[in-house]
DNA sequence: CACTCATCATACCCGCGAGTATGCTATCGG
DNA sequence: CCGATAGCATACTCGCGGGTATGATGAGTG
């Protein structure tokens, strides 16, 4: 066998992801994942059969490091308000900080208007993320004083709303993407979550 | 001069914007928007130099739409409390329930990343519709019981935040994009936009 | 050492759709 | 009634980029 096969196809999905995330899909061709890859376009296609499949691959590789980050980060944590403002902070970080992110999700739910794989795949990460925040914030309670699970339930839903409306204002006032504004927006976020503590 | 001259710039625009919220912008060619207006391409570029010009007078044609939709609504309306409420209702109807705006305005976003002038001229609009909503929340309270006008923008800042939340979940989950759920979607922002009343 | 087969490179094809060149036509000023 | 011209149609060009055909290479296998 060749050279460089077994890590080739990761290797791929990440340029085209970091790509993705500088140009969007349309300004990414074949040609430039694979000269970032150090291959020429017909190996690509030894890997991938058409553009809509490294989208996917992709949009694997960013729901992947995407959970991989946060397990990695919970993994010493014990303290319950302590592990739910550090994913919030991740996400804000991931989400709204980060110019490539932001635009490579941008570009998902665009997609997902036209593509059905890509909004069920998406669907799928987002049920993940829902279901982590529900468990990080029943944990910061006492079993005697828990709100009710679909109190829980729609905190958590209109936070992730909120992520995605301060992502969209992210775009049209850069200003408020920036490290010094993350712990205000953070503060806020954690406001909803928790409307009624300090 | 010939037959339909004055009217043909804004039926372009207007036919453009329908095509647009139904495929997205690379899904319609200058071709679709020509016949949809009963003309052809030669015609289409007397009006319009390329597309992208097209795609910016589509947009100003569903802010200008928005706007006037918004005013004629209100205009024999007196009640504080029933002004907001109706906006609410207009604004959950127009960007949640119909998809075809669901998708133009997803499709702005995406461009947005991508063409300054688009991103301009959405946050214009957008900063209108923030003003408006500003102005409508402050008049249900009286003068001596306002909250501060920090409170009243932040207020509609994460209402607004999460209509983009709901438009989003839409996408995924459309059963929540129905009439029958509208008076719920519209409680839950009421609520954000004055937390401690009724 | 031959044989195989996955990996990769080179060189090509081709459809699509934005934009253009050119000429027609009907309305309007004179 | 007669040019002038804006609005329009027809028929083209052409670059771009996704995808393919074909052949070279070299690592494992018997």
């Amino acid at each position: 066998m060749p050279r460089s096969a077994p890590q080739m196809p990761a290797l791929l999905a990440e340029n085209a992801f970091a790509l993705f995330g500088e140009r969007g899909f349309d300004g990414v061709k074949i040609d430039d994942i694979a000269a970032r890859s150090g291959v020429t376009k017909g190996s690509f296609y030894s890997h991938y059969r058409s553009k809509r499949a490294i989208v996917l691959a992709a949009c694997q590789h960013y729901y992947r490091t995407y959970q991989q980050n946060v397990h990695r980060e919970l993994a010493g944590m014990s303290d319950p308000l302590l592990r739910l403002r550090t994913v919030v902070t991740m996400s804000v970080r991931t989400c709204v900080i980060d110019r490539s992110t932001r635009v490579f999700t941008t570009e998902i739910f665009a997609l997902s208007l036209k593509d059905e794989q890509v909004r069920t795949g998406w669907l799928q990460f987002y049920d993940c993320v829902r279901e982590l925040y529900i468990g990080l914030l029943a944990a910061v309670y006492p079993p005697d004083k828990r709100p009710a699970a679909d109190e829980i339930r729609a905190a958590v839903d209109l936070m992730l709303a909120a992520i995605e409306g301060v992502k969209l204002r992210a775009l049209y006032e850069p200003h408020i993407a920036c490290e010094a504004e993350q712990r205000t927006i953070v503060d806020g976020l954690m406001k909803i979550l928790m409307p009624y503590d300090p």
